[in-house]
DNA sequence: AATGAATGAGCATTCATTCAT
DNA sequence: TATGAATGAATGCTCATTCAT
């Protein structure tokens, strides 16, 4: 019986790591390649397995791109959340995860994120809202830690109190955009550092001499 | 003679007139199903014409894109340069371009604008590419332009003169977001002079109490 | 009424060039690019009309080849009657027949003739077909001109008798093909004489030593 | 692993079977129809497949015509390697090589061949270009040996030396022509035996009493 | 469970033909 | 009569998905 149980969870551990495997040969090419230019095939060649294997952990392509989408924003959910958990000043706590997004080997993936989200309103709209139910709460957990996290500066005396925090979040995640990613770190060669840092004078001082 | 040349330039309306529906329709479903799920008989449909005709107009679906992509541009270029020419402060200047952007029924249209700028980096890669020529210097200039008034701005004591002008054209930019769009005016409903205000409050002030 | 005459004369003249012309840029583009790969579109082009003037002249595509072909095997009918009558040994009478092939600016000519007899077979094989008895007559008259010639000689002891007058045909019509024009005269630069030349030993005589 | 290699050499096995039922198939439809009007979805239904499946084997249809054309070409050279090393006089060795192509039941093959190899010069032109190097070889091959035997009969004093050896190589040819076939066999009934003899009577005495 | 051959709907593109002007 | 814009059937090819082994 233990024997049973242990045989079940070595191959349930198992089937993580493939799964996991999948997930990484996925997000590979999915940031090389965009949505539609990324085949299954490839995918499962990446991996190293038969394209059946894959649908063996992923339905269809897009419960595979979804997944991914997932993993990454519950991944951004788990650093904000510690961050957000820190005793410091609001300012620094959002401060901490512009840096954290264009700083670690994750600007790649961040960027990943971003694009699959804009793909799932733009290309994917029909299929991935029937699963949006289930990424909406993640999405909307985030939304309002980044909002508590205004009112709580707010509350502070440390933010404009007359912002509304909608404004402020949308605002705030406008900042994490590929296109910053991408002209500024990757064409210009800016340090990520130097970019947070600009970014977040900007943001918390605004650009007025 | 007269009758010759009226008619060719009736024609020739005509043949505009046509295009610009079919540049419509193109638009129209593009922007609701992304570009790799929009297909050239949809447009077609869409029109009321057929298929053939629509390759009348545009020698491939990526030249229809790329068509409607370029008159976005120019459009927003050509507003760009009229608003910069007036004799106003930087500050204003880049308000009122804001405004334009949020306000216009052209809100869906800069939506069009991103989508297909983000799908020509990630998606249409290799092809826009080549085309990407034509299209850089008319980006270029849009970036150019904005960078002169940021220029212009710190010269005049406007503007916090370290920042640098990359950065500030960039973070300008990330402004103008089909995300900031979709959730602070489609679902939070609240009114683009509203939106555009905060914004330009934080933009230019920052977001400190 | 004679007025009403000439006019119709002087019209049916200018269709008759025009339709000349329209010729002559098919048959271009057909030695150019074969039956398939040319488009109407090409052809009106050549010809400086517009495609529908086309179509006033030959009712389709798979017509004016037809017309072609058959304008060819007339001029090649024409040229063999011409030479037959002459009062010559009929062994003299084929020679010159094979010279006219391949000597002629019309070495280009027979292989248009030659190619589309062979897409015939196989191309339009549906489609000539039903227009292959107005081509039969002229196509067996050309035979049976050549068996005449080939049974004339046979009756004045030129010719082995032996030799079943079919074969006989054939095989003179196989010793003008299109591969022998361009591997011979074309690749290996060969002179139409020289290798009618060699050709008309190799027929009349064989190749034994 | 025994079992392992049978399984595979199973599955080669089913494989090569499948890729000679679609090489079958296509060469059915190719000589009915010709290669412009063969359509892949033709293809697919006489083998009873789906068109992806014929896209498994061959990857377009253009490699599937060259796969076809290939297997004949090298099928004919086989037949001319086996028979040109005989000790025989090199007539012999040649007639032998007109019955194969004329009696078999590959009179029909031939013709595919040689219509193929009109298509190719006519039609595939560009395409078939890029595989002629791979082809080129073959046929060189096949020319080369066919001019080899023609030179081994003028050493023997069998072949009249002054006739240059790539006129008799070329007219040895003309000798295979599906117009030949055609005409010959199918429309007048005759024998190809009896056809031979009257072809190699002509191209080796001549046709002179 | 894993495989990968087979499937077939879907799509961009071409071009002969028609017909309103 | 001449035009050429419009048509739409036809076709090569791709790729997500299924399923027999």
């Amino acid at each position: 019986m233990q024997t049973e149980t242990t045989r079940r969870s070595l191959k349930e551990k198992q089937r993580q790591e493939r799964e996991d495997l999948i997930l990484r040969a996925a997000e590979e090419v999915l940031i090389e390649k965009g949505y539609h230019d990324t085949s299954m095939d490839e995918i499962a060649a990446r991996v190293g397995v038969a394209k059946g294997t894959v649908y063996l952990h992923f339905a269809s392509k897009e419960d595979l791109a979804f997944a991914l989408f997932e993993r990454e924003v519950k991944t951004f959910l788990h650093v904000v959340e510690q961050t957000i958990s820190a005793a410091l000043p609001a300012r620094t706590r959002l401060e901490s995860i512009l840096q954290w997004v264009y700083r670690g080997l994750l600007g790649k993936r961040i960027q990943l994120l971003l694009t699959l989200y804009s793909s799932a309103d733009m290309e994917l709209r029909s299929g991935f809202v029937k699963r949006k139910d289930h990424l909406r709460s993640t999405l909307d957990r985030l939304s309002a830690l980044i909002a508590a996290l205004f009112d709580e500066g707010k509350a502070a005396g440390e933010f404009n109190p007359t912002l509304p925090t909608p404004v402020l979040v949308t605002s705030f995640f406008s900042l994490l955009s590929p296109g910053m990613y991408q002209r500024l770190i990757v064409e210009k060669q800016m340090s990520p550092d130097e970019l947070v840092t600009h970014l977040a004078h900007i943001y918390f001082h605004g650009i007025i001499a």
